[in-house]
DNA sequence: TGTACATCAGTGAACGCGCGTTCACTGATGTAC
DNA sequence: TGTACATCAGTGAACGCGCGTTCACTGATGTAC
């Protein structure tokens, strides 16, 4: 393996670590001698493959965000009503929040210092997400204008974002996780029908 | 002023200073040394005045509560249908949150340190709020079982703070400020309509 | 009412800890001849 | 192919900082007589 291999492992294997840290402990339980001695080096090492610890996370994140591209794009069919496409996405969003809980709340907490933002590569993630969710729904809720559409978009998925969020927190009285799917699918019933 | 009443006194202004502090800086920039340099008092007059930080983040946080059921108490009126009692309800909500945007932030990302439980006092502010909301929505979407109703008001309730919170921190594309009110107005309508 | 004593709120310097980041050093990898 | 040299990834002890909490001390408030 020549030098540029090794880095780019080295950096995979610190974002893997970091990805395993963040599953196991959440955000706030990322500490970067824990992540280099899972991943094998030394602590100065992360410094070498990565800028710093915020954008070791910023990559974790990019990655979460791909797999959950990859969940919803297997969940829809092209011979899917609208409505169906959109329940569909709803309920492996909301399959792929659970089973990855801790990484998907890294994804709405974490926040760069001030002053700092983020990088492109970081943003065009965000935006494929957006545009995944945004497809079916543009078919839909007929008599809105472009406009008014995007913006239900938007208030779906903060619907969406806040019942599963509250229900992991259980903060305030969330929702039983065991309800969780029936509840997210009534709410998209709702809003789209 | 005798004893027992400076020590009341200290403590509401300890109270007051953090609740300044969380308003201006948000609730990760709360200091002890601000805080007790704002009260007027050493450092140290903070851990006889209140256990600890954290139970004077608790003590805002009620205070907040209480605050919050007084505007939602005030925007309801028994001659409203139920429909528009909810409707009011959400406004009042929306309107609060809008208007003390880190304090109620601070109600829903404050935790107590592992192993720590909150105490009764505080609970019961929350089930207070809860009975608030839960009220108006007991008498609506017929044809649902008391559980049923119950678990479609923490969907609403989730799905408001959803819509709020993602508009506030502006991750992902949240809904523009300006749009909230009929966002949420609409999602409301949707859910109960 | 006055005096002596006890209590305990108030003080703020110092402690302690967690933890991200740096940096002088080393040794492996790659290049020149 | 072999040797000398340069580069730079990798190392981990040490640095530095923020900040919550403590604690020995002080002085004001309250009590006993």
């Amino acid at each position: 393996m020549n030098k540029d291999a090794k880095r780019e492992d080295l950096k995979q294997r610190l974002i893997t670590a970091a990805e395993d840290q963040i599953r196991e402990h959440g955000l706030g339980g990322l500490k970067a001698r824990a992540v280099t001695a899972q991943a094998g080096c030394a602590l100065g090492a992360l410094y070498n493959a990565v800028e710093d610890l915020d954008m070791l996370v910023l990559h974790v994140n990019s990655k979460t965000l791909a797999r959950l591209g990859q969940e919803l794009a297997q969940a829809v069919r092209p011979d899917m009503t609208a409505k169906a496409a959109l329940l569909a996405l709803a309920h492996a969003y909301v399959a792929f929040a659970t089973q990855n809980e801790r990484l998907w709340i890294a994804l709405f907490e974490h926040r760069l210092p001030e002053g700092r933002d983020i990088p492109d590569w970081h943003k065009q993630d965000h935006e494929q997400l957006i545009a995944q969710i945004n497809g079916p729904l543009s078919q839909l809720v007929p008599g809105l204008s472009g406009d008014q559409l995007s913006m239900r978009g938007r208030t779906l998925f903060a619907a969406v974002q806040g019942v599963v969020h509250l229900s992991f927190k259980g903060r305030f009285v969330g929702v039983p996780r065991e309800h969780l799917q029936s509840e997210v699918a009534a709410l998209v019933t709702a809003l789209v029908g």
